[in-house]
DNA sequence: TTGTAAGCGTTATCAC
DNA sequence: GTGATAACGCTTACAA
């Protein structure tokens, strides 16, 4: 029961009759002479020796971590950023360090200084906080947030999207339209879903109204909007924009309850592109954000400095899906 | 520009005028002359000196990195596994090292290596292949497969579920019951929630049927299940236990084209817990999995051997909830 | 081509 | 308590 210590390149070595650079070389790709490949290779196989990432990494100063710092996965969209990220780092040798914040300040804070103790090949990150500090040395990506100069954001196309929903909605006849937002009072580039909004509203001529509540504000809010607008069994709005697909599905949920009918008496679209439980079905009519090609686009970012040189805000391309809350 | 090379011990014990083990002794808490702790502190602040975490873990044989290993991110039950794990762990001192695999046989066991080569401090895995190598000397849990001996196994109760699920059904006045599942062909912990419904069935003297599809049929088997058991507009079975909560929604959604209505004409249970977007509610009436508790499970397991020593399969407690889809 | 030796930054073992 | 020194396992000049 020789609880043997590590194998490690010496052992190959002796085992093998070879010196250490000669199993350095074969371990890492380079070319050596036939006959000392095949000793090596057996020798490692026989011992079931594998490298040490520990001792790589010390030496290059680099493991092959990228840290990915989210909220949370609770939220559909995370979760799918997430799952394409890891998978993208996979494909390109690198692993993910997931980090959960909650979006505290604190953790976040602790969790770059972390990355920068475990030297890690980079971080990608979803905060609203601009006041982070940054470690030097590590490249950094940000998602739907822009935290500084020199740290390239990758969002959706939201003030697109914003105008492609107010124009679906015109264009599908509603008359009267307002906006919905709940959320996090820091302006950030969600903000451009309103303006695009707005935007569209106002060439197509069509009145239009923004109502924005607060994260510490609880939903009854837009409850209690939604009825004080409510006339003669009647909404005055039409059509409803929602910053987001979860609030789309809670004020159609409120709407129902209040015997009207969605899309017949309001047409509602969200903003995200979440499917179903289950199905390929969107959950509700809605701006698709193209997940896959942001998180695409993050890890591109993060393994060319090059590309990094001139960009700062890029965003992906958006577009409307049908999901049951609109007219057809 | 000085493009300054990382500051290491050295560097502090030097600005410090302290020798370099001090200057290790106060990093990791260890007392020191006041004084000194003092000047090596300041040195620290000054020079902007973070330990090297590679470094550390090549002189300790170990990393803060425990893998987590699962399918992917998009089944709900795995992104709230993974959450809680990530946090719980998080709340140890260890990192998420997140592996995804689409339950591929070669990527599970590239990263059973990769845990090996960077050693991990354990690893947490959902995967359904007995047969893979297990490295040596890394704890290993897994969840919801029991993969050999000394494995420690955390699932839900699915015996108690299945159980209960029929107990409820019978309970609401189901007189003639059927169990529906679809996925892999390979037995496994889950098929207990059938033999648990089983059970329960046959204890109460309540007619039943099992219906299983593997993986690779697709859910229409499961429609023309439900057409050829209709007759004169009645469903032969009025209850219905899924063996997941994705499948009770694809069931009552073909239900209702079918315009059977759901929970009056044929009450269905799901497994698994899951909530609607951005709700607090369940998607269907089910049987809750403790998840974080699950999680928590395993965190402890992997932390603490001395708890492993006697366990082998641990089934957490898992309870029925109302989701809408059977009658009060 | 192959072998040798000097680090990478930290921790731990000693004498002092 | 403090301060040199030797590992930990690997990479990489550089010499053979």
């Amino acid at each position: 029961m020789a609880d043997s210590k590590r194998i490690t390149m010496k052992d190959v070595a002796r085992e093998a009759g070879v010196a250490l650079g000669t199993v350095s070389n074969v371990v890492n790709g380079i070319s050596v002479g036939e006959r000392y490949q095949r000793r090596v290779e057996e020798a490692i196989e026989k011992l079931g020796y594998h490298v040490n990432r520990q001792a790589q990494a010390l030496r290059s100063n680099q493991n092959g971590l990228i840290e990915v710092i989210l909220p949370d996965l609770h939220n559909p969209f995370f979760s799918m950023l997430a799952d394409t990220l890891c998978r993208e780092l996979a494909l390109h040798s690198r692993q993910t360090l997931l980090c959960l914040t909650k979006g505290d300040f604190e953790q976040e804070q602790a969790y770059m200084l972390l990355a920068e103790q475990q030297m890690a090949g980079g971080i990608i990150c979803l905060t609203e906080h601009t006041d982070l500090h940054i470690p030097k040395g590590i490249p950094v990506i940000s998602i739907d947030h822009v935290l500084g100069p020199g740290i390239p954001c990758v969002t959706s196309d939201h003030h697109s999207g914003g105008c492609i929903a107010a124009q679906k909605l015109i264009e599908n006849g509603c008359k009267s339209l307002a906006y919905l937002r709940a959320g996090s009072p820091m302006p950030n580039e969600t903000d451009k879903r309103r303006d695009g909004f707005v935007c569209a509203c106002t060439d197509a001529g069509v009145s239009f109204e923004t109502v924005c509540i607060h994260e510490g504000a609880s939903y009854p809010v837009f409850e209690d909007f939604l009825h004080e607008h409510l006339h003669d069994g009647r909404l005055s709005y039409d059509g409803l924009f929602c910053a987001t697909d979860l609030l789309a599905q809670q004020i159609r949920h409120t709407l129902n309850q209040m015997k009207l009918s969605v899309p017949r008496d309001v047409q509602i679209i969200g903003y995200g592109g979440l499917k179903c439980l289950g199905g390929d079905d969107f959950c509700c009519s809605t701006i698709v954000q193209p997940v896959d090609e942001m998180a695409q686009l993050c890890v591109d970012l993060i393994l060319h400095p090059s590309r990094r040189k001139y960009s700062c805000s890029l965003q992906c391309p958006v577009y409307y899906a049908f999901g049951g809350t609109t007219c057809r």
